[in-house]
DNA sequence: CGGAACATGTAATACGTTACATGATTAA
DNA sequence: TTAATCATGTAACGTATTACATGTTCCG
C-alpha cells in the first residue's frame, strides 16, 4: 500500500486525534486539499477496511433524529502500520495537468481558443494562491505553513512563466484547423 | 471521458502520424513524460478499445521471427472524437506529491529522516531540470518548447523554495516520535 | 553471455469516482 | 423556501497497475 491513498491518509488524520468519517472529509477539503482530495464514496468504504483490518476502531455516538455518529480512533497496530508507510522511500512526484497537454496539441487549436485557455490556468492559479495566502496564516504547524508556502511559490511560477512564454504558442497556432474543428 | 487519460492521449499521438503500440509507448516516455505516463499494460488494451470504436485502423505488417508489427492511424471519426475532447473544458491543474504529504506529518518523524526527505526530492528534482534542459533543445514545435520551459522553471522555483525554508520543518520536529518509530 | 531493444498481449488486482439512497437541522 | 451542513452508506463503473507469458535480435 501506498502513503498515497485513502485508506493510508485517514490514518494518518487520524495520528492527529479521533474523528468522524465527515469530520475526515473536512481534513482533506482544508489540511490535505493541496496534497489529494477524497469523496465520501472513497473515504467511508476505506474507514470500514481499516476497522476490520484492526487499524482503526470505532466509537458509537447516538444522536437525536441523525444517523449515529460513528467516531473513529486509530490503533496500536494502526499506528504501527502508518509509521512503517511514513519511512517508505516516497514515490516520484507528480504533476498532471490537462491544460498543458492540451496545449501539447495546440496547432489543432484556434488562436483565439488557446489564449482562452491560458488566460484560465492563470486565473485558476492565481484564485488558488489567493486561497492559500489566505488559509497560511490561520495554520498552526510548521509542517502545513512550509506547504502551503510551497503551493503559493509553484504556482505563482507558473503564472509569471505562462505570462512570460505564451506568445511562443499563441503565435504559432495556425488557421489551418478551424475547419477541422467545425 | 476524460482527456487526460490512455485512450485519448493515444488518439492524440495518433494525430502527429501512424505509429505502432511501442512507439505510442516511446511517445509517452518523451513528449509526454511530463503529463502522463503509461506502461504496455495500458496502451494495448486501450488501441483495442479504440479499434472497436472505430476510431483508429489497424494495419498489419509482417516481420519475421517477431510478432507482426500492428500500426495504427487515426480515423475521421477518430479525429473527430479527439477535436471534440479537446474543445472541452480542462480538469483543473493536479499536483501530487508524496514527499510533501509526509512532511505534513514531520513531527512524527526524526529530524534526519526529514533532512534526507528534502535532499532527495531536490536532488530528483535538479535531475529532472538537467534532463528537461537536455531535450529541451531537441524539440521542434513550440508548445513541446513551451511544455518543457514550464517543467524547468516550477521545479526550480520548488527547489529554491525548499532550500530556503526547509528549517521550518527540520527545526521543529520532535525526537518524542523517534520511540514510535523504532 | 548478458542485457537492452524490439514486439504484443492477458488476467488479476487495486484504486477511485459517480450516482444513487436517506433524512433532519439551521441559517439566509 | 432553498441551500448548506450534518451524517452515513452502497453499487456500478471507469481507469490504471502489476505480474505474467513469449520470443528474437543486436550490441558490448
Amino acid at each position: 500500500m501506498l502513503l498515497m491513498n485513502v485508506k493510508s491518509l485517514c490514518l494518518g488524520i487520524l495520528t492527529f486525534g479521533e474523528a468522524t468519517g465527515y469530520e475526515i472529509k473536512k481534513a482533506f477539503e482544508t489540511q490535505f486539499s493541496q496534497v489529494y482530495d477524497a469523496g465520501f464514496g472513497s473515504i467511508y468504504p476505506a474507514l470500514n477496511q481499516l476497522t476490520t483490518s484492526g487499524y482503526v476502531s470505532c466509537r458509537q455516538e447516538q444522536q437525536e433524529k441523525r444517523p449515529a455518529k460513528k467516531i473513529y480512533s486509530i490503533t496500536e497496530s494502526g499506528l504501527d502500520f502508518f509509521l512503517k508507510e511514513l519511512h517508505k522511500a516516497p514515490a516520484k512526484d507528480k504533476f498532471r495537468s490537462e491544460t498543458l497537454t492540451k496545449l501539447i496539441f495546440a496547432d489543432m487549436l484556434p488562436r483565439e481558443n488557446i489564449s482562452i485557455l491560458i488566460d484560465q490556468v492563470i486565473d485558476d492559479y492565481n484564485n488558488y494562491v489567493v486561497d492559500l495566502s489566505d488559509s497560511c496564516c490561520e495554520k498552526q504547524s510548521q509542517s502545513e505553513k512550509f506547504l502551503c508556502g510551497f503551493g503559493i511559490t509553484v504556482r505563482q511560477a507558473a503564472i509569471k512563466y505562462m505570462q512570460e512564454n505564451r506568445h511562443l504558442i499563441e503565435s504559432a497556432s495556425s488557421s489551418s484547423s478551424q475547419q477541422a474543428a467545425e
